[in-house]
DNA sequence: CCTTGACCCTGACGCGACGTCAGGCGCTAC
DNA sequence: GTAGCGCCTGACGTCGCGTCAGGGTCAAGG
C-alpha cells in the first residue's frame, strides 16, 4: 500500500496536464499535494488524484481557478445553488447565441442590398451585447420556456430508447473487445475510429463531448475500478484497451 | 442626415464592447479606424460596423485575434460564406448548450429531493400560507430571478405526483436502511435492485439516468453534508450504503 | 570515477486580451 | 472660472499558465 503515491510527472501524465499546471494549482492553494518526499518531491494521493479531477471538469466548464477552489473548499457549498448558477448562464448562452444568430442574418441582408435605408446598425450587434433590463424582458423569459420544454421534451427517452442506447454503446464495446483480443493495437485506425464512435455516443445521448471531455472521461475510466469492470464484462484488459483507444482517438483528429 | 461615423464610445455601446478594447483592436491594427476627426478622435464608418461584427464573432467562436486579422485581411475572403459558416457554428453551440442544460436539470431534479419542502411551494401542506415559505425560498435562493427558474422547473408536477414521488423515493431509501441494519453488504443482489429501482424512479420523474449519470449524482451526494443528512434521517450511515449500492448497481448490470 | 540523462525543485519572466488607472486636451454648461 | 464629458495616449495589473534558468538527486553507462 506504499504506492497510492503519485509523483507531480506521473499524476501529469495521468491527467493529461502539464507539470507547470499542476506546480500552479500547488502555489494558488488549490492542489497543494499531501505530502513531499524524502527529496522534496511533491506526493499526490488517490484524493489528491479525484480533486484534480474534478478542478479539470470545473475548468471544461470554463469555471475560474478562484471559483473552483471556493467550490471545493467550501464544507458548506450549496451544489443546487451553483448548478442553478450554471443553469442560468447556459439559458442566457443559448439566448446570447439565437440573437448573434439573428445579427448575422442581418449582417447577410445589409451585404445583399448595401444600401438599405432601414438598416437599423445595432441588429448587427444584437447578442454580442449583454443588455440589462430590456422591455422584452418578459418576452424572452416566455421564449426561453418554450425552448427549454421543447429540449425537455426531445431529451426524455422512453424505455425503448434506452434499450437502443444502450444496445449501441455495446456494440461499440464489443468491437473494441474484439479488435482487442485479435492483437490490433489501440492506436490503429479501426480502434481509434471506434472510440470516436464511442464520444459520438456520448455526445448524442448524454451531453456535448469534445475530445478533450472524452479523455477526461477515459482518466475516470482508469481512475474508477466501477468502469474497469463494466468494460472487462466484454473481455480482459478491455477497459485499459478502450482508453488507450480514446486517448489515441483525441491525439489524432 | 445620417450620421455615417461614429465615435469610439458610440460603437462600443453599441456593440457592447469596451472603449479600451477597441482601442486594443486599433492598436495591433486588428480595426484601424477608417478616419479620425479634428479632434484626432477615431472615426468609425459602417464597413468598420460589419468588420467589428466579424471581430466579435470570430472571438466568441474561440479565434485568437491574430487568426482573426489573418482570415478578414485574407484576399480570398469572402465575407458572405465566413457569416454562413459561423451561422453554422452557433447553431451547432445552441444545441451543445440545450444538452447541457439537459445534464445540470438532471443533478438539479436529483438534488431537489423530498425534505426540501421550501423549494417545492407546491408541495406545501394543505392550509399551509405560504407566503413565510416564499420568503425563506428567496433568501436561500438570493435572486428572484433564480427562484422563478426553480419553481418553473419543479411546477410541472402538482400536489399529488409530488407526495406520490417523494413516497416512492422514502420506500426505496427505507428499504436500503433496512438492508444496512440487518447487515447485508451493499454489494449484494437485494441492495443493488434496490438502487436500480432509485435509477429508474430518478430516471421517471426527474430526466433520463444512465448508470454513469446515477453515479455521478452519486458522487455529489458525498460531495454534499445535506444529502447526508437527508438519507441519514433513515437511519445512521445509510447515505454512504446508498452511494455503496449506487456504485455497485452500476458496475455490475 | 565521471558523465549523462531522467526527474524533481524554486524562482522569474512572457503572453494574450484586455481591465484599470493616470494625466492631459478641447469643448460645453453652469 | 471651473466642473464635467468624451476623447486621447501611455503604462501597469490580471489570469492561467508556458517557458526558460539554475540547481539538486539518483541510476545507468562509458
Amino acid at each position: 500500500m506504499t504506492s497510492t503515491h503519485y509523483r507531480i510527472g506521473a499524476l501529469a501524465q495521468l491527467a493529461g496536464v502539464t507539470v507547470r499546471a499542476l506546480h500552479h494549482y500547488d502555489q494558488v492553494g488549490l492542489l497543494v499535494p499531501s505530502g513531499r518526499s524524502a527529496r522534496n518531491y511533491r506526493l499526490y494521493t488517490r484524493d489528491d488524484l479525484l480533486r484534480l479531477q474534478q478542478i479539470l471538469l470545473g475548468r471544461e466548464l470554463g469555471m475560474s481557478l478562484e471559483d473552483i477552489r471556493a467550490m471545493l473548499d467550501d464544507p458548506g457549498f450549496d451544489h443546487r445553488r451553483a448548478l442553478l448558477e450554471q443553469r442560468r448562464q447556459l439559458e442566457a448562452r443559448v439566448e446570447d447565441t439565437k440573437r448573434m444568430i439573428n445579427a448575422i442574418d442581418a449582417a447577410l441582408g445589409q451585404l445583399t442590398t448595401p444600401g438599405d435605408i432601414d438598416m437599423n446598425p445595432e441588429n448587427l450587434f444584437d447578442g454580442f451585447d449583454p443588455k440589462p433590463f430590456e422591455a422584452e424582458a418578459k418576452a424572452r423569459w416566455g421564449d426561453t420556456t418554450e425552448y427549454a420544454e421543447a429540449a425537455r421534451r426531445t431529451k426524455r427517452y422512453d424505455k425503448a430508447a434506452w434499450q437502443q442506447i444502450h444496445a449501441e454503446e455495446a456494440a461499440i464495446v464489443s468491437g473494441l473487445a474484439a479488435l482487442a483480443s485479435a492483437g490490433t493495437p489501440p492506436e490503429s485506425a479501426a480502434a481509434r475510429e471506434l472510440a470516436e464512435r464511442h464520444r459520438l455516443h456520448i455526445d448524442r445521448w448524454y451531453y456535448p463531448c469534445s475530445h478533450t471531455m472524452h479523455t477526461r472521461l477515459a482518466e475516470l475510466y482508469t481512475a474508477d475500478a466501477r468502469f474497469a469492470a463494466h468494460f472487462d464484462k466484454h473481455g480482459e484488459g478491455v477497459a485499459t484497451y478502450v482508453v488507450a483507444a480514446i486517448q489515441h482517438n483525441a491525439a489524432q483528429p
